[in-house]
DNA sequence: GTCTATATGACGATAGAC
DNA sequence: GTCTATCGTCATATAGAC
């Protein structure tokens, strides 16, 4: 037997997976009472409207970035090369809410696009404690976005060239060619 | 008055910007016509149902990235500029029609998601015959990407430090100093 | 809390007049 | 070639039984 925020979860975690996989399109309040064996009225129990639910994506996506941007500076020197990694799975919670909220930002949502920009500054000033150099710092936030895309691009083809793990590691060590050794200036 | 092919191609372009502004939740049949001023079997008239609308898209697209390529192999010795720079403006026809067929490809569209692949590999293709160095060529694709993903998220923001063409600059000097001077071999 | 049933409106597409 | 009118479907949301 789950709790009452257990089954908000569940139905969260379902909407999330619609949006991800099948697009806002087809993220409707009947696809998703379907999913999580719910009826309409059912969902709507627990989220009074549609709204509710994308709200309820947001308050995830800020909790998981707010992590992640605060594991990032626990450790400055591998921040870059942790911000690519992850930026190429496709599996974790984090990648899914981007993926989902930037989906919504489509649709005129001026909410989802602000908490979208607000992320990436949260990133950009990690990177950008870590390199200490603003061209360095954006070059990795754009390689991160262009991983994910193409990611996106190949979900179901893992033996693409573009999204092997190997492929970040390449990045990654070009990166490193342009970093230079770690200045203690400020 | 203009001819049977100028108003198809005015009606797509009608349906393109809704694309990229709205997103492909609101471009929908009712929209568009409202749009460019016909009923509904004004639009239908010209395109017979809406799958041919999108794939009027996708053959305009087919031709710009081709179009795109070619000039790229012209002369390589810019073609990563030329890539970079092209894909910070929100303005150019191709930029735009890459996003609206992104966004179809986040239907389940398999065709856009391919067509899309394609596109990619036309680009990385000329980017390695550019640079003769597949990390880099990966790195060039994927900072375009990135470049394009945050102009979207500020498109009302022109001040934004990210999407000021400076910023793609940045990004090419980089480029710059990891390009070995230009190799005689294949 | 969860259901069935329903109200209300938007959607894509067709029929048929002009 | 464009319109109005309409059909059938699917959308969100509500009412009221259990």
């Amino acid at each position: 037997m789950l709790t009452e925020q257990g089954k908000r979860a569940n139905i969260l975690t379902a909407y999330l997976n619609i949006l991800v996989h099948q697009g806002t399109r087809a993220a409707t309040l009947e696809a998703l009472s379907s999913a999580c064996k719910l009826s309409k009225a059912g969902v709507l129990h627990h989220f009074p409207n549609m709204l509710a639910l994308r709200q309820g994506i947001f308050t995830e996506l800020e909790a998981q970035a707010a992590a992640e941007v605060e594991q990032m500076m626990a450790d400055l020197p591998s921040a870059a090369e942790y911000y690519l990694v992850s930026s190429l799975s496709r599996d974790n919670l984090l990648e899914r809410l981007i993926d989902a909220v930037y989906r919504l930002a489509q649709t005129e949502d001026q909410e989802a696009l602000e908490l979208l920009r607000s992320c990436r500054d949260g990133w950009y000033g990690a990177l950008l404690l870590a390199t200490k150099n603003e061209a360095l710092a954006k070059l990795v936030l754009f390689a991160g976005d262009g991983l994910n895309h193409n990611a996106l691009l190949d979900l179901e083809k893992p033996s693409n060239p573009f999204v092997v793990p190997e492929t970040a590691q390449q990045v990654l060590e070009l990166i490193h060619q342009l970093q230079p050794s770690p200045s203690p200036a400020a």
